[in-house]
RNA sequence: UCCGCGAUAGCUCAAUGGUAGAGCAUGCGGCUGUUAACCGCAGGGUUGUAGGUUCGAGCCCUACUCGCGGAGCCA
C-alpha cells in the first residue's frame, strides 16, 4: 500500500496520483459529470468524476454514495480555485468502505437540541472543526507559555476532601470507608503547595461546579489553568496575566487564521491584546456602571450584565482589581491600605464574553488565614495541610485561574460555551 | 430555584377559531463545472402530553413534560 496522503498535504501532490481515505461530505451531479466533497479530518477535497473517463462501475458507485459514507478515492491531484479546499482530484477509482444510512445532520440548518443530542456526529462539521482546532491551539500555547518560563506542570487531584471556596456547590461522591469525597472545583490550594515547593507551577485540568447555572457562560465540567508563583504580589500577578493573554491570543491569530475566518470572527479586538492591558480598580468599575445609569450597588460582585457594560468601555480585555473582600474567597489577602478590599483581580474579556481570569494575592499569614477559615465556617481539620504552608516558610504569593472554555468562546466569538468543548456537561445535559 | 419564550413532516419553519403547507432531506427521472447546485415527479403528520371552552381547536384556557434565553452563582 502506498503511503497515506492527507488532504492538508495535497500541495505536495499536485500533478501526481494519490489515494485519499475519508467520508463523503456532500455530492452534486450535473449530467455526465459528478462532484463529490470528501473530508478526511484534515480538510476537504473536491473529486470530479467524468463519465467518459471512468468505468461504468465507478460511475455507478457514485450514485449509491450517501452523506458520511466512508470511501477511498484515487486519481490525479490538481490545483483549482473553483474547488472547496482549493484542490481537486480527477477521480479514476472509488472504493466504498461503508455506506451510511440516513445521516441525520444534513447540509441545512438545525436546532440546538437536535445538534446537541448528536454531538458525536456534529463534531464532523467544518464549524466544529474550526472551534476545536482553536481550542487545541489555545491549550498548546498555554502549556508553551508556562513551560517556556520555567513553570512546573503540577497536576492537582480531582477527588478532594472539602471545598476550596466555600461559595460554590460541589459534586459529591462516596469514597470507600473515608466518607464523602468531592470533585475539585479548583486546583489552586494544591498549586500553592506546589509554588512553595517549586517556586512557580501551573495546575491544568478539569474542574467541576454543581451550580445550577443556566447561562451561555457556564458548564458543570470545565478546564482551568492555574499558575501560582511564590514571591509574586498582585501587580506581578497582573503582569503575568497580561503577558499570558498576549501570548495565547497571538498564537491563535498566527496559527489559526483560517479557522477564525471559517468562524467569521472579526479579529480587530483580538489584535489589540498586547500588554499593557488597562487596569482599573473595583471602585473605578463601579463608577463606569454609575455613569452608564445601571442600578448597581457598591459592595456587590458584578453580574454578567455588569461585566458586559464595563468591558464595553474597552477595546481589549480589562483588569479589575481590589474587590470588596466580603464578596471574595477566604484565601485572598487584604489590601494593607484598606482592609475592606481583597488583593484580587478579574480579567473581563471584551464584547460581553465576561470573566475569563480570576486571581489574587493569597493570604500568607497563619493567624489571619485561620481567622478567615472560621469566618467562612470552613472545617479547620480539612485545611490543616494548607495552614502548614504558612507554618513553614510562608512567603507572599499569587496566582490566577483561566477558564479555557470561556477563553475559546471569546477568541472564536461564539455566543455560548457549549461548542467550545467536545462533549459539554451542563445542568440539563449529560449525554452523549 | 425564579422570570420570560417556545414545542406542527426526519430537519428548519409557515398556517384570521373553519380541508395542515413550503424548503431541505429521502426515492425516481433530467442536466458535461457544480459550489448548502439546479429542474420535474412521488412518498412522508394522532400538530409534546392530559384535560377544558366551542357547532368546530395547530390556534383560546388550565396543568404537566421537554427545550431555549436570562437572573442568582461563577471561570
Amino acid at each position: 500500500m502506498s503511503s497515506r496522503v492527507y488532504i492538508e498535504n495535497l500541495a505536495d501532490y499536485v500533478g501526481r496520483e494519490a489515494t485519499i481515505s475519508g467520508w463523503l461530505y456532500n455530492k452534486r451531479s450535473s449530467g455526465k459529470i459528478r462532484f463529490l466533497i470528501l473530508r478526511d479530518g484534515t480538510g476537504v477535497l473536491q473529486g470530479v468524476i467524468v463519465k467518459q473517463n471512468v468505468s461504468e462501475k465507478v460511475f455507478n458507485a457514485f450514485d449509491t454514495l450517501t452523506q458520511e459514507s466512508s470511501l477511498r478515492i484515487s486519481g490525479t491531484v490538481r490545483k483549482d480555485d473553483r474547488a472547496p479546499g482549493g484542490y481537486e482530484m480527477d477521480v479514476k477509482d472509488v472504493e466504498i468502505i461503508a455506506l451510511a444510512n440516513d445521516y441525520p445532520i444534513t447540509p441545512k440548518e438545525h436546532g440546538v437540541e437536535f445538534l446537541m443530542d448528536r454531538r458525536h456526529l456534529w463534531l464532523r462539521s467544518q464549524r466544529q472543526h474550526a472551534i476545536l482546532r482553536v481550542r487545541h491551539e489555545i491549550i498548546r500555547s498555554i502549556r508553551e507559555f508556562f513551560d517556556g518560563r520555567g513553570f512546573l506542570l503540577m497536576d492537582a487531584p480531582i477527588f478532594t476532601p472539602a471545598a476550596c471556596e466555600g461559595t460554590s456547590t460541589l459534586f459529591e461522591t462516596e469514597y470507600f470507608d473515608l466518607g464523602k469525597a468531592y470533585l475539585t472545583q479548583s486546583g489552586q490550594l494544591y498549586g500553592e503547595a506546589g509554588a512553595m515547593a517549586f517556586g512557580k507551577v501551573y495546575v491544568f485540568g478539569p474542574t467541576f461546579r454543581a451550580e445550577k447555572s443556566k447561562t451561555r457562560r457556564h458548564l458543570t465540567e470545565f478546564w482551568m489553568v492555574e499558575p501560582e508563583v511564590a514571591f509574586n504580589d498582585l501587580n506581578d500577578d497582573m503582569d503575568l496575566a497580561e503577558e499570558f493573554l498576549e501570548h495565547i491570543v497571538g498564537k491563535v491569530l498566527k496559527n489559526r487564521a483560517a479557522e477564525l475566518k471559517t468562524l467569521e470572527r472579526n479579529t480587530k479586538f483580538l489584535e489589540n491584546v498586547k500588554k499593557p492591558l488597562p487596569r482599573i480598580t473595583y471602585d473605578e468599575a463601579v463608577e463606569i456602571l454609575r455613569k452608564k445609569g445601571t442600578s448597581f450597588e457598591r459592595g456587590n460582585d458584578f453580574g454578567g450584565t455588569d461585566e458586559t457594560v464595563i468591558s464595553e468601555e474597552f477595546d481589549r480585555p480589562v483588569m479589575v482589581h481590589r474587590y470588596p473582600a466580603k464578596v471574595k474567597a477566604f484565601y485572598m489577602k487584604r489590601d494593607p491600605k484598606n482592609e475592606d478590599l481583597a488583593l484580587a483581580v478579574d480579567v473581563l474579556a471584551p464584547e460581553g464574553h465576561g470573566e475569563i481570569i480570576g486571581g489574587s494575592q493569597r493570604e500568607d499569614d497563619y493567624d489571619v488565614l485561620l481567622k478567615r477559615l472560621h469566618e467562612h465556617n470552613l472545617p479547620e481539620s480539612a485545611f490543616d495541610w494548607y495552614l502548614d504552608l504558612r507554618r513553614f516558610g510562608s512567603v507572599p504569593h499569587s496566582g490566577f485561574g483561566l477558564g479555557v472554555e470561556r477563553t475559546v468562546s471569546w477568541i472564536c466569538g461564539l455566543d455560548h460555551v457549549r461548542e467550545t468543548i467536545p462533549f459539554p456537561r451542563m445542568i440539563y445535559r449529560l449525554t452523549p
